[in-house]
DNA sequence: CTGACTTAGTTTTGTAGTCGAAGGAAGTGA
DNA sequence: TCACTTCCTTCGACTACAAAACTAAGTCAG
């Protein structure tokens, strides 16, 4: 399956956009769009009435005067239409059901045993799409998505090759080589699967979300992995084998140098992923389970575990700095659960402004993702959105 | 002065495009274009009709037939309309006055002093360029370009914001810092004029001359300084303060760090670049004046030299790793003087395979920029055109 | 030399997307 | 009640492109 980055039309005036402005209730009528958008209001009414006819849009009464004609209000059909989405991680799934302006109209997170192997991991996670689309007649759970399902997109933590949908060399990932997500999908559901990394997504999902007036953008995932998905002219970059964005296995220094999963020692993953925080805590003899413990201990202070967590800042930084010289983003925003890590982002903050040309800095964000979990997941059902409304 | 990136239409049949092909010799006919521009044969002869009535292409009687009628050739016309193109170095300067298809038609390399200032240099060179277009009639050199000027080009090696035209914080450019060149070359010429980094103009040229198709590259011009140019999506990256590629204050591991002109230490640029080579070599006590030097002693097999090259070549490689696996090209080619070094391009090419990650080096072209002299030039020339023809 | 075929390019017509102007619909406020 | 505002639609025009039909000009087999 081979399937387009977001056509132009996504970033003006295109349907999505349309329909993502009435969700947000940043447009209440065609008026709002028209203003919005740029386009005449003959155009606008024009795609609206196209949307309407699609069932993506409906009216909604009027609206209240602001000293002339009442707006013929519009809004997302409730109950219309929706697309599945996962976002995989190392230790649980989120998944949920989304409408098509991106709205999370149900989600849930699922524990999961990557090491069960895809077929059994992704087996299961498709069948609780379909419980959260359809309802489970059993328990007669879920069930409010009651829409047609027009699509799933799947976030892999580890890297993928978008336009085959097939996952190359993960680490942390035993048994997923190779697998043909895409394949395997398609033979599960009759709609369009789109797969591609958790750190894309959950790019898009920030992008689309807080940042969609900027041009040009850095997201960092910093969970049990670290990954980080790249926004060039507003649309996602991945570059030409898809892997872009992937700088889990950059060189950091560091003393020693932590061996990584990979065969080589000093990457950045080794050094300040979640998961090797937790290893090196263990080695220094803190009985530390989890990447939640981790964070416990920073949060109380815990000298050895802050001390960590700034080293990992730093590292973060030292190759956020080359890529802000390089890429010059409008801004750096982190996300995953190591973002609320206050001393990881700190000394990755100070590294930045001390490496970077201070042209790169001067007007930089460098941000916390805005409220995280479902970032992902509305990553994912953006990229489903921009392909499935695209056809439509 | 405030110009917008090359219209998208300049990326797939707009009238550069065309221009392009005529001049380049992959389209003689107005078939040709159809076939290579996807277009259809009526909107291709509408738009070459409309090209030729702007006098950027005419017909040059008829080819040879394949079988049916013959094609009407085309071909840009010589003595037409030109560019004027500056590509400012650090000792020399190439200044050229090229056709709208970016081809040289005269081209001369001038030493300069840049320590005489932005006046003085820019001023000898904009007359230079006025001679190199219009003759001199005092000595009647030049003037084989008597064409109109239709703007003109310039890199700077330095960091340029390019949406204001103005020098930042440029190292090894004492008394241009803040300077406006497009301000002072708008009082100079009545023509548009464009400035930009010289990297980003070797970039834009290299790939239009020889990696058109890709859409995903980077490239590096390591001589005296070192600096790289992005092109993402087939368009050249400025990012958001149009420093994009200025990689040259990267930290790199160098024991000892050598000091940079910048105040910190261990840049790349005070590593790898061909300054920081003269430096090197002069304070071990080999007696090298200039770059030229360096790389005759480099080529002689100068134990020295040759180390210092590939020491330079690795400290490329390492923040070329970070870039390639963070943005992920399709290729990364090397230019400038330093490029014809083998050593430092060995270097860098095997810290490149050992650094990246697998999936992003698979397909990865690593290679020397095709013949350089002229590609600064042809750079500019570009932007300029896609500027101007895009006006007519 | 003739007629079938091939390639080149133009003309005509049609379609899709957009805009601007004009105007109707439905309100507010003096 | 009337002027004015806001909202939205209708209609005509323009642009960019394409498809098809057509003209132009050649090759080649018989």
């Amino acid at each position: 399956m081979t399937i387009d980055d977001a056509p132009r039309d996504a970033l003006r005036g295109g349907p999505r956009e349309l329909l993502r402005w009435v969700a947000t209730g940043a447009a209440v009528s065609r008026a709002d769009l028209s203003r919005l958008s740029g386009l005449s209001p003959s155009t606008v009414s024009q795609r609206v009435e196209a949307l309407i006819s699609q069932g993506l849009l409906e009216e909604a009464g009027a609206g209240r005067s602001r000293g002339g004609r009442r707006p013929r209000q519009l809004a997302v059909p409730t109950g219309g239409a929706v697309v599945g989405a996962i976002d995989l991680g190392a230790h649980h799934a989120r998944v949920g059901a989304l409408d098509l302006s991106g709205r999370v109209v149900q989600a849930r997170t699922l524990p999961v045993r990557i090491e069960d192997g895809p077929e059994a991991v992704l087996g299961a996670l498709l069948a609780e799409v379909a419980t959260l689309v359809d309802g489970d007649p059993a328990t007669s759970r879920g069930g409010s998505a009651t829409g047609a399902l027009r699509g799933v997109g799947i976030g892999i933590p580890g890297p993928v090759q978008h336009s085959t949908g097939r996952i190359v060399s993960p680490s942390r990932m035993p048994g997923w080589n190779g697998f043909d997500v895409a394949a395997f999908c398609a033979g599960r559901v009759d709609v369009p699967v789109i797969v591609d990394n958790d750190a894309n997504l959950m790019a898009l999902g920030a992008h689309r979300t807080a940042h969609s007036e900027l041009d040009h953008a850095v997201y960092i995932k910093a969970g049990t992995g670290i990954g980080s998905g790249v926004i060039s002219s507003g649309r996602l970059h991945r570059g030409a084998q898809g892997s872009a964005g992937d700088i889990s296995h950059c060189r950091v220094v560091a003393d020693p140098a932590p061996p990584c999963t990979c065969g080589n020692a000093g990457c950045l993953e080794a050094v300040a992923s979640g998961a090797a925080l937790v290893t090196a805590l263990r080695e220094q003899g803190v009985p530390v389970s989890d990447l939640t413990g981790v964070i416990r201990l920073i949060d109380d202070g815990d000298r050895q575990a802050t001390a960590l967590a700034r080293q990992a800042g730093r590292a973060v930084g030292e190759i956020l700095a080359v890529v802000v010289n390089f890429f010059n983003p409008q801004v750096v925003a982190i996300g995953g659960r190591l973002a609320d890590c206050e001393p990881l982002l700190a000394s990755m903050r100070a590294t930045l402004y001390e490496r970077c040309l201070p042209l790169a800095t001067q007007t930089l964000l460098i941000e916390r993702v805005a409220a995280g979990q479902d970032l992902g997941i509305t990553g994912a059902a953006h990229l489903v959105i921009d392909h499935v409304v695209a056809a439509a």
